[in-house]
DNA sequence: TTTGCGATTCGG
DNA sequence: CGAATCGCAAAG
């Protein structure tokens, strides 16, 4: 079994986060106790003074979850049909997480597909992602034949947003087939 | 009460 | 490129 990623690792900028996150791995354990690791592929990064951010603006019922301690899950449903999976950054009342875009598991490409594939919703949400004992945490990648540390990162402006679309916050391992879609 | 849109995905 | 599909917020 891998190390979990602790709260400090969390409780630092969002970006900085969201960069260091490749390289580690979402596990996820289901009801009947079968683990997988996916490591992670493609990540975005969004904060409080981020008009893209659903914090922005203040503290909503869905959003709650992001002002709290860091290191918790933020899972959001979204077009009627798809839950996308966040991990909270920035210390308790600092609204900020990283949102989890794609990871090297089958069908786990695109932040929606990966939820619906690791059989994730909103009963996900508000999860300690710091403990290995979760259904759902991060750690240490094992499979380093398909994730390894000092791999080439790309980045990019985030997909699929309207608002503050010029900012750099979209963090993927290059070359790597499960990211979403190519964009430099 | 009605309309429009959203951190998406899939089919034509 | 547009439909699918729904919670929420803004408009009428």
């Amino acid at each position: 079994m891998a190390l979990s990623l602790d709260r400090d690792f969390y409780d630092r900028p969002t970006v900085d986060v969201a960069r260091d996150l490749l390289g580690a791995s979402l596990y996820r354990r289901f009801a009947d106790g079968r683990t997988i690791e996916a490591p992670l592929v493609e990540v975005e990064a969004y904060t409080a003074d981020d008009p893209a951010c659903h914090a922005y603006g203040g503290i909503k019922p869905r959003c709650e979850v992001m002002f709290g301690p860091p290191g918790f899950s933020y899972v959001y449903f979204i077009y009627g049909m798809y839950h996308c999976l966040n991990v909270v950054t920035e210390r308790q009342g600092i609204p900020g997480a990283v949102l989890l875009r794609a990871a090297a598991y089958p069908g786990a490409n695109g932040p929606g597909r990966l939820c619906r594939t690791l059989e994730l919703d909103l009963s996900y949400n508000a999860l300690d992602m710091t403990d290995a004992t979760q259904p759902i945490f991060i750690g240490t990648t094992s499979l380093k034949c398909q994730s390894e540390r000092g791999e080439i990162i790309g980045i990019s402006e985030r997909i699929g947003i309207s608002k503050a679309k010029e900012r750099p916050w979209r963090f993927y391992v290059k070359d790597n087939p499960f990211v979403s879609r190519i964009k430099r």
